[in-house]
DNA sequence: AGCATTCCTGACTAATTTAGTCAAGTATGA
DNA sequence: TCATACTTGACTAAATTAGTCAGGAATGCT
């Protein structure tokens, strides 16, 4: 049960972003470096979260990302669905070739599985980029 | 942020053992079956669990697993420590070498996901295998 | 005693996922 | 025209997961 890098990179880089772009773009060296993050990986990452529509670019000299919308009104949980990094406690819902439900519906544990899913994510949805740069965090 | 089979399979093998087990101990392969589960997979798993004090075992026909101390008492926080499924949203407590600690102590998200492990292991600390097999869940 | 049952252990492996790198191209402003 | 910076796709090394397999050891039943 871990987070792996692309849902962290992607929050901090976000994180970032919000916290010292002052109206201007920011170019992904500069975060990259900032965040001692490896620029590459960063820059893909940057590409999926653009498609998505969360952040915008400007190319050419000067340019760079910019966030997509106010920093108050993105909330993580946003950014890990569409970075790729979702909440996966049930096995069962999406294919049901690798679930284990078994023969009544859903196995014993089912319930379990998503009552914890539903917590993180719950947790996850009320924090907003803004919450994270002003330590708003209970 | 998924939970991977090891952690899944043994709280699913361990609600079987509290639900079916009438005093009496419980074969492996019985469970296996009835769970739909690798036995020889499960067979490793139970090993390790025996190892931390979770169950007990007994030898010998007739023989197999039973929970070492009352259902009631076991939590699945406990389950999944032992079966080496922690819970980590952290990337910079142990070794440092792979961390994300930056200059300033921590990252700028740090809070962030020390706040997110809290919450799950708050879940996952308050519920019982007991809970599970009566299915008091929320 | 002998045999079936069941736990017990360690080594080994195939497949998947993660965590990136790298190269080449496109747009922009100075 | 040139440096800057985004954009894309292909490729890969390493780690992790999710198991299998073979053999051994203890126990109770007949
Ligand atoms: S997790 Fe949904 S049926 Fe098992
Ligand atoms: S997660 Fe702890 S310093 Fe980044």
């Amino acid at each position: 049960m871990k987070l792996g890098t692309k849902g962290r990179y992607a929050v901090m880089a976000l994180v970032d972003l919000a916290y010292y772009s002052k109206g201007k773009p920011l170019a992904v060296t500069e975060i990259a470096q900032r965040q001692s993050l490896p620029a590459s990986y960063l820059e893909q990452l940057f590409a999926t979260l653009r498609h998505k529509g969360l952040i915008a670019s400007t190319r050419g000299h000067q340019g760079g990302y910019s966030l997509a919308r106010e920093a108050e009104t993105i909330r993580i949980s946003e950014i890990l669905e569409a970075i790729g990094e979702p909440i996966e406690t049930t096995r069962c819902s999406k294919t049901s070739d690798t679930g284990c439900v078994g023969t009544k519906g859903t196995c014993l544990t089912h319930a379990l599985w998503a009552g914890l899913g539903q917590q993180m994510h719950q947790y996850l949805n009320g924090i907003s980029l803004a919450d994270v740069c002003e330590r708003r965090l209970t």
